[in-house]
DNA sequence: TTGTAGGCGTTATCAT
DNA sequence: ATGATAACGCCTACAA
């Protein structure tokens, strides 16, 4: 006996000692080429041939798992698409993510996640370390407007931002936020409030800054002029939409609406009303944006703009396989709708 | 001149064909083992040497990123880990993974994320897939009860099971759902209610069962019979909340309070609740589980648990590192809290 | 300190 | 159809 020790043809499957091609080659009486062929082969016509059958049954024995880390090095593909996606406490970014998974899991392909701070250095850190992983492209979620064009432009592999889009300089699938902001607004003006607040989130993401200029947009479009006293800006959080409708509510001429551009800051934006014996609808309207499953059954139903965060997740996996595939990637602005619930009423007066 | 095709001294870094150890050498005029030596080592104390610091001058200039594939194949450690979790479209779930990826980056590891439909085969699939990525080690979220013993035993690195457990037969870093679940109950028995509905989630579920385990024993602990009709079993979401809560309410004889297994399910109770024009807390209490962020903001601020889902991901994945790092992986139970708010008040009778 | 050689597990290109 | 061989990019003894 040698000293061997790649011989143990009983080992459990799964100790240390990853059991590899060569492994099953052996056992099979094959060489590895031929063990390689044949896993990756689909049964051919006239059936498997003898040493087929063995090397196939090998492997089952012997818990055969390929290394991909192996095959990718060698076939320079990794069958994985690098995920930057900040804030994924976030209900709206998780489902997101979830649609980004389903889609590339039924195209074949995994996903490598990172969820850095909601900063652009953080999240250009990530594309670096996922670039060095050789994923096969990138979908970043929270780019923030007028990033660093160079760091993120010809890159070794195709990039594709969704849910924000950082500037016309790179392929984005978004929702259609000015659309949003302008509906919500329009619903508002149309009952007949004159004084509407918004609760504005951050000025650096796009969703933000574009729902806000919906709301502009309502007005000019029927010549109304916008109190900047009513802008305010804040997170994206349920505390930010809490102290955002305080600051709008202590005005000297405080607004008879609100409207928060995502779902968490109009419940807070309800929580703020509670707080100062305000009932909705009666003292206060608002509309959220997104609508995100629970607020749908709250004890008073959000009025809220649906934002299809399913078909995005998709349709960026879509997009960025069609431009793994060769193509130029291409973004795409999906559509979005007014959902009517009963936090929005005419203003008492 | 020979043919050789990687002497084009200055590509534009990031175009097809990648910057590798070898590009950098040759253009520091250096051997490959040289290069990557010097950049992987930190500045030696009497600085760095002549034929170092062109090293580093010609990585920068080429925009070197080292390909970790390679690297972990070499060195058959990856500084990744798999991380299964079904269900991220809920914020519970999804803030333990955020969790969990803040901690695994201050460590130095990066996930890969899969997020599997809640079944049992498809999360078995999703190991396979991550063990073939060669991940350094696994923690899953959503296991169910009972599940397959011998495919997750005895694998070739170290799992960690966290938010549900799959049994005693895995180690797993969950919250105390039992305590939690009594905590709920004894607080509803305290303000003197005496039939209590739950809404109990699925039954493959730990986190379910083991709240509803909860349930029981405060009524144990006060010599109280518990009405099988009272528990009724359902999914995690809203709509389940919802559809549970108008079962409950169809009793002959309803409960005067429901505890909901977590907060989703309790919004779609308060939806119930408010369809059958009941008030909460007058004519129905409601507790939830989790705590979650919108439910201090609503306009009946909802009594819940608070489960410590950041310190969940985080122990879990020290848990894990010390099981990478040699040891036998270790679970723990974190304690939890009841928050009182606006939605649970004596019986009105 | 730097160079040399061999190998991690897989696949692609040959030749048989 | 199968076998031999080289190479993917990096790391690590060991030798100079």
């Amino acid at each position: 006996m040698g000293s061997a020790d790649d011989q143990g043809g009983q080992e459990p499957p799964g100790r240390r000692g990853e059991v590899n091609l060569q492994a099953i080659a052996g056992r099979a009486g094959v060489h590895v080429s031929t063990a390689s062929r044949v896993l990756r082969q689909t049964e051919p016509a006239r059936g498997w041939s003898a040493p087929a059958q063995r090397v196939i049954a090998a492997a089952a024995e012997l818990g055969y798992r390929p290394n991909r880390l192996a095959s990718s090095l060698r076939t320079r593909r990794s069958n994985t698409i690098g995920v930057v996606m900040p804030r994924l406490g976030d209900t709206v970014i998780a489902s997101i993510c979830q649609a980004v998974e389903s889609a590339a899991r039924a195209a074949g392909y995994q996903l490598l996640l990172t969820t850095p701070p909601d900063e652009m250095g953080a999240q250009l850190e990530a594309v670096d370390f996922l670039l060095s992983r050789r994923v096969d492209g990138l979908i970043v979620s929270s780019l923030h407007l007028s990033s660093q064009i160079p760091r993120l432009t010809n890159l070794s592999v195709p990039i594709i931002a969704t849910n924000r889009h950082p500037g016309d300089w790179l392929p984005a699938v978004v929702a259609d936020d000015v659309e949003g902001g302008r509906l919500a607004t329009e619903h508002l003006l149309a009952l007949g409030h004159r004084r509407i607040g918004v609760v504005a989130g951050p000025r650096h993401a796009s969703t933000a800054v574009e729902r806000v200029a919906g709301f502009r947009l309502a007005h000019e479009q029927r010549d109304l002029p916008v109190d900047e006293a009513l802008v305010v800006h804040t997170d994206f959080e349920v505390e930010g939409g809490v102290v955002g409708a305080h600051t709008l509510l202590s005005l000297a001429d405080p607004p008879t609406a609100v409207f928060a551009v995502n779902d968490t800051a109009a419940i807070g934006v309800m929580g703020a009303a509670r707080q100062r014996g305000m009932r909705v609808p009666d003292d206060l309207s608002i509309v959220g944006y997104n609508d995100i499953a629970v607020v749908a059954q709250l004890p008073t139903p959000l009025t809220t703009v649906h934002s299809p965060r399913a078909t995005m997740g998709a349709v960026a996996v879509e997009r960025l396989l069609a431009a793994i595939g060769g193509g130029e990637p291409d973004g795409a602005v999906l559509p979005v709708s007014l959902v009517v619930r009963s936090s929005t009423a005419a203003p008492l007066r």
